[in-house]
DNA sequence: TGTGGTCTGTACGCCATCAAACAGACGTAT
DNA sequence: ATACGTCTGTTTGATGGCGTACAGACCACA
């Protein structure tokens, strides 16, 4: 399906699915442009919508109630905001933020739920989704205990260039720290480490990952363990 | 379905299910005593059964390389083990791991799961309290990160004890610590806090809760927000 | 009645991270 | 050019929790 020029086979849970299958959904998927920090769920309300990303990133944020927020999922163009959340009442407690701006294709939540009852290809797809995401959460919580700034700061670079597919990633020290639950200045310190090794570098709200095998390296465990798990899942 | 004097419906997602439904998956439960420190599911191997907990719960734990654990989620007689598995290659990153010894009934995973495709009820209900499993890792994420050990231990005594459904828990802080990611001492300091203020009181492995509304108020909002949701979903 | 194992209390030094604040560097709009 | 807002560097003091270690209390069993 193409829609002026641009395929939703760039999405890669879309990609994944037969032609027969995307060209069925095709009608169904509107292409429209997510802003930076455009809130696309708020929490507690039931959704309209699931996304699919293309080159953007989509956190699921949790916010306390003094404030203080943290994320505790990512979504980019190898899956789908807000699938998991069409079982119950098609509410959320967290809120899905865009992070990285690019494009997505979004589907009515409601059509979406009539064509996973019908369409076992793409219940399938979403179910693996689902489980992968699950396990990126689980790894969240256990990350979030245990593993100090540095390593969670690479673990979570990585995770957005994996999700944007580019090396240059619109961040700054404060929405980082944001995203970890941390300090601005624990992030200034973290990041200027990496920087200081020749694994990053940065300047006003511009990341750039110089060295993606030192910062695996530097990151906890956490990351290979979450992106075997969607490999696995979900295929190369 | 009775068996020998106990009713499946003693779980309550069985419970759930129309009688017609659960009589029909009557013939695959066997029922079975699962003992303390019991592991169910090993890492990164395949599953063989999904379990319906009695009056027991079991955690999912992650093991990091280094030999350090925490646990990710919690299920209990509200809920049912490897259910959200099943989706993939039945394989999942973390242990399953016997916290409360009582009984459980467990199924065949490949009978479930064939079940689950045929039984819109049964796949309804499972979707929901996966949504809800979800929601309570995240939520643990965030706390992980965010949250003092005294809030912490409070929620976790909540979660139990309302998985349990007894005030008395058979715990001791060393395995508490273990769970929270904790260390055995700062446990010992934060239930002193409690026990000193007349909330809880122990000795020697046993827990016994002495004022739950207080412990709710000691708690973080995180186990409000993970009640609520297992209500909303699952209904009271 | 001892003896060994488990469970809990507590203490000490240490470090990562927090909280808050200030200053400099850079960009952009007027 | 200037001015203002944003982004980053860095400091200082406070603190929660870690790592470790030891000792007392209790239990079970011989």
């Amino acid at each position: 399906m193409s829609l002026s020029g641009i395929s939703t086979s760039e999405n890669k849970l879309l990609a994944a699915l037969s032609t027969k299958c995307r060209d069925r959904l095709g009608p169904d998927l509107e292409f429209l442009h997510l802003p930076l920090g455009e809130i696309l769920y708020h929490p507690n309300t039931s959704i309209k919508y699931v996304y699919f990303p293309r080159w953007s990133a989509v956190s699921m944020v949790n916010i306390f109630e003094d404030g203080s927020m943290v994320e505790v999922g990512v979504v980019g163009r190898e899956g789908i905001v807000g699938a998991s959340l069409l079982s119950g009442d098609n509410v959320s407690p967290y809120q899905a933020i865009v992070q990285m701006a690019d494009g997505a294709w979004r589907m009515k939540a409601r059509v979406f739920k009539d064509e996973l009852a019908s369409n076992g290809e793409l219940d399938n797809l979403t179910r693996r989704y689902s489980q992968a995401l699950f396990t990126q959460v689980a790894q969240t919580a256990a990350c979030n205990r245990l593993h100090p700034i540095v390593e969670r700061l690479a673990r979570w670079l990585l995770l957005m260039q994996e999700r944007v597919e580019s090396d240059t990633l619109h961040l700054t020290h404060e929405f980082i720290a944001t995203m970890l639950g941390a300090r601005r200045a624990g992030v200034t310190l973290a990041a200027g480490t990496l920087q200081k090794a020749m694994i990053i570098k940065y300047n006003r709200g511009r990341v750039i990952i110089l060295d993606r095998d030192k910062l695996e390296q530097v990151a906890c465990e956490c990351h290979r363990i979450v992106r075997d798990e969607f490999e696995r899942l979900l295929g190369k």
